[in-house]
DNA sequence: AAGCCGGGGTA
DNA sequence: TACCCAGGCTT
């Protein structure tokens, strides 16, 4: 016990000097705490900093969120990736700020409940929020933990999960959980970083398990390769006289949803036959007349998602008759693309 | 328990 | 290229 509280203060006496002057830290409203744990979900400080800044200054409380349409939220977060989290923190807000008066709760059980908060984030805000002794064990506290105490329990799977969390529980300084929590991440981001960790300055260098035993290469131990999926995608960009185009929102399970695209092909292979596209134009968007059709990039553009590999190639349709149902390109400026589409857009627009 | 969900940085 | 990032939800 002893030990424990004598690892926290080490720890947090590190953090006090070293900690980064971060947006999010200057505050314990439990609204701002929440909303930059959801946006660095698996996101780096340095990509998520700046979106945290424009929620904040757009959204005051959670009330402006609440009321806000989904349409705006999404576009906010253009860029950031795994979405879900932009509906559920909507979702949330909803919730909040109808249900609970605009008051996070404050116990982690109250919070656990609500979209986009599982047991990390629950912990983060009851923590740093609130004062309440939880824990939260992020990719960073997995690795920091495994390395100085040498555990090689697989930290993707249900026993090494609760094994972690057992032991950051334990080490947790209840006086003052909420820094102990930042320490321990920030320590892992700056020090014990997963390539080539700092050991030289670290503090823990004459105690920690895997620098005696050179093992900082293998921990934290993952199990597991996840597959890359090869998907192909042909989107039809309509550019209609007057500066409009036809879009589509992505309502079905799969990624991207809610955002908006162009109409989408999507074969199993490379697209072999152009002709395939003609019956599309036809039957699906049912275009009267005739039009061209041009192929805009000679190479497909090569998309890399986590577990997906998008090779995409965009073709130019220009119709005699008008379809029905254009959005201008202006209009498209406040629509949530993905970036693959938005990166196409402001290609295609600069040369047009 | 396993699969799915983005985009970008690092070595 | 392979791995990782202040994870969570669905099946």
């Amino acid at each position: 016990m002893r030990e424990n509280l004598k690892f926290s203060n080490t720890l947090i006496m590190w953090y006090l000097i070293n900690q980064r002057d971060l947006p999010w830290r200057k505050s314990n409203d439990p609204y701002l705490i929440w909303l930059s744990e959801i946006i660095l979900q698996q996101t780096r400080i340095a990509q998520g900093t700046s979106y945290y800044e424009k929620f904040a200054s757009e959204f005051d409380d959670i009330f402006g969120l609440a009321e806000a349409d989904e349409k705006t939220i999404l576009k906010l977060w253009q860029g950031l990736g795994y979405y879900s989290r932009a509906r559920n923190l909507h979702s949330t807000a909803k919730i909040v700020a109808s249900q609970y008066k605009g008051q996070f709760p404050s116990s982690y059980n109250e919070l656990i409940k609500l979209k986009g908060i599982g047991d990390y984030t629950a912990s983060a805000i009851a923590s740093i929020a609130f004062n309440q002794p939880h824990a939260t064990v992020d990719g960073n506290v997995f690795r920091v933990l495994s390395r100085i105490f040498g555990i090689y329990t697989p930290i993707n799977e249900s026993k090494g999960i609760k094994e972690f969390k057992l032991l950051a529980e334990e080490l947790l300084n209840p006086e003052d959980p909420g820094t102990h929590n930042q320490a321990l991440m920030e320590f892992g981001a700056l020090v014990c970083t997963p390539k080539k960790p700092k050991c030289d300055t670290c503090i823990f260098n004459h105690t920690c398990f895997a620098l005696q035993e050179k093992s900082i290469d293998v921990l934290p131990v993952k199990l597991k390769k996840l597959k890359i999926r090869k998907r192909y995608f042909n989107y039809l960009v309509f550019d209609i006289k007057g500066g409009s185009t036809l879009l589509r929102q992505r309502k079905h399970k799969d990624i991207w949803q809610n955002l908006f695209e162009f109409p989408l092909h999507e074969t199993i292979q490379d697209l072999q036959d152009e002709s395939e596209l003609e019956k599309v134009i036809k039957t699906e968007l049912l275009i009267q007349g005739s039009y061209t059709l041009k192929k805009y990039n000679e190479l497909p553009i090569i998309h890399k998602l986590t577990h997906q590999t998008i090779v995409t190639s965009f073709w130019i349709v220009k119709p005699m008759e008008k379809p029905r149902n254009l959005t201008s390109w202006r209009e498209l400026e406040n629509l949530a693309l993905p970036v693959l589409l938005q990166n196409f857009v402001d290609k295609y627009q600069s040369t047009n």
